[in-house]
DNA sequence: GTCTATAGACCGATAGAC
DNA sequence: GTCTATCGGTCTATAGAC
């Protein structure tokens, strides 16, 4: 178990849920603290009372999705062996990645949270230990594009419009089908 | 050969090369018109002389990056055999993503322009001539979630933390490598 | 913890001179 | 094609009452 973010009140989960859905809606800079406000029906300064600056709500917003795969870590990691932690591990963040689907993208997506992540403490720590426990002891920079390239794929594929229309049962299916034949597992 | 998009006149390219720097910095909705105008020197006024609203520049910067896409497919096409395209198709694309790194994953991952282009006469014909050449007479959903796959992993890895600080030939090798892999082609 | 009211900056967009 | 000047509106953020 590593160090986890403390639990929010539940007026500030109800303002990062909101902004959550209105980043995955009109993303990051598209969203004002007005319509956050709005979608919980409060005024910009009840907003204000809990959270300083619009840039504390996004931090906040991106640290609950980081929340989220650290949780899915931390119940992988309980599996086993390492064969059966990584499978649990893929199954889990596929689950997310579908359930989640514009939330989770949208927000790693955005140029804005992908540099401020870059040098971030905690997420560092979580993406390592994902790294560790999707790839072993497979370091360096190649299994790091690998890494990279299946985070990505799962991640990015849930929002293409290519497959706007699927039902989520074929999307989880194959999206695992396909991870694991990218990892060379057995199906 | 399809319908391409008309070439911009040199001012209006100077325009979008601009909106194209700044969104893949702060985002699209982070972006504003004060922010392009000053980033090519001139006045608001000066811009809006070329595009009459803000989205008629998001559109043609997108625009302008769809038409590299489809000009990599016509390049592609012209390679001779089914299995020579899909090979000369698959070095483009990378090459591509490399090159352009954030304005691409940018542009094509923000919620906005999904959206919109989930719609949109000409991605959708360009998506599907990929697809074609991608996959061949594969069709149905599980190929639609495998080209997803592989379209987001390309274009989300060149920009994901874990391989920010990788020099660009071993990027682009690997890569390929890996993407040749998950289509089942021979290194 | 929520409200009303407001400050001051910046937004997208337009008018009209050169 | 670019400029100055300006419009009305929205933005983030704050002050102060309840």
């Amino acid at each position: 178990m590593v160090a986890t973010t403390p639990a929010l009140s539940p007026v500030k989960a109800r303002i990062v849920n909101a902004a959550l859905e209105l980043f995955a809606e009109h993303g990051v800079g598209g969203t004002s603290l007005q319509m956050i406000a709005d979608h919980i029906n409060v005024t910009k300064a009840a907003v204000y009372h809990q959270y300083r600056t619009k840039d504390e709500i996004v931090l906040a917003a991106a640290e609950s999705e980081l929340a989220r795969l650290a949780a899915v870590l931390d119940t992988a990691a309980a599996a086993g062996s390492p064969d059966r932690v990584r499978e649990e591990l893929l199954i889990r963040i596929v689950d997310l990645a579908v359930e989640r689907r514009r939330m989770e993208s949208t927000l790693l997506g955005d140029p804005v949270i992908v540099r401020f992540f870059a040098n971030y403490q905690r997420y560092r720590q979580v993406m390592r230990r994902l790294h560790r426990m999707l790839m072993g002891d497979d370091a360096g920079p190649r299994a790091n594009v690998r890494a990279a390239m299946l985070l990505a794929a799962i991640g990015g594929a849930v929002m293409h419009p290519l497959v706007s229309g699927l039902d989520e049962a074929t999307m989880r299916a194959e999206l695992l089908r396909l991870a694991r034949r990218f990892l060379d597992l057995p199906d």
